[in-house]
DNA sequence: CCTCGATGCTTGAGAACTTCAAGCAATAGC
DNA sequence: GCTATTGCTTGAAGTTCTCAAGCATCGAGG
């Protein structure tokens, strides 16, 4: 009985879509609970990480530039994130998170009970491994700070 | 230098987040070069573990039953997938996917190149790791069949 | 049987999301 | 300085999403 190499890539994609929906459905849940949209919920989280341009945003969630327009005026209007000029490239506008923004996504975060309650059934350890497997598997670089204009 | 528990709660978490965005991403882009939303795109996705009710979806899905109405809508115009009337419920609708609609979730899933090239980075034997930490961190019981009226 | 509450699905209204085409401002390469 | 590119916004059109209502059916008690 070797115990290696059961499960193939199909599976492995399979067992993907599912743990990631229940991830995402547990976020979706926990934004609306704070009257957030899923999108807006992720655009705050992805501003969790420090200021970005319109543009790095629309990268990073994948969808047009002029979808986070609308997005990032609603979050702006309820005073949750604030457009700020660059001051390199006046074309730019970096959107930062305002303290009350920075508090609604901790308490989103923390309200995710089920994902937590799932990592809890880990060790330490098999939390350490999962990190790293996910980490390679999904990040190009390591999870390091990479400077920015 | 031990090596282990450098990992807390918080950083698996966002980890996680952006492990989500990345195949997130990756479907999106796969969806939308068969002309599917993401919306459409995920339900195809469900459908092909087997039919399913419309409340079944909307409970997976993490949304209002009234939404995959208008989803579901779209799907079959197109011929991708087929409400049947359950025969032990007058109420409930199963969808079942249609050999066109299987063909292009199919092709969606082939077509996520970036995340079947992570998933490459990890040997045989991580694959299988991390399959194991992912069930027990995200499904309740273990991945096996359930019987269904 | 038959009434009553719960469940499954649909409809309609209103808001948000999403993309595309267009446009303006500013930058960058020549 | 010209020209192509890039960053952001606007407007139009379709999709998603939720909520409130409504209809049909099921299930449990009387």
């Amino acid at each position: 009985m070797t115990g290696t190499s059961g499960v193939d890539s199909d599976q492995l994609m399979e067992l993907l879509s599912v743990s990631l929906g229940a991830y995402y459905g547990d976020f979706t849940v926990a934004a609306a609970s704070e009257n957030l949209t899923a999108s807006q919920g992720k655009t705050l989280n992805v501003l969790r990480r420090g200021p970005a341009a319109m543009r790095t945003l629309a990268t990073i969630l994948t969808c047009d530039a002029s979808n986070m327009t609308g997005i990032v005026d609603r979050l702006e209007k309820r005073g949750l994130v604030r457009r700020e000029p660059s001051p390199t490239d006046r074309r730019v506008k970096n959107v930062v998170l305002t303290a009350e923004g920075e508090r609604v996504i901790d308490v989103i975060r923390g309200k995710m009970h089920a994902t937590r309650a799932g990592l809890d059934r880990l060790s330490g350890e098999e939390r350490d491994t999962l990190y790293a497997l996910l980490e390679r598997a999904f990040t190009s670089r390591p999870a390091t700070l990479r400077p920015s204009a």
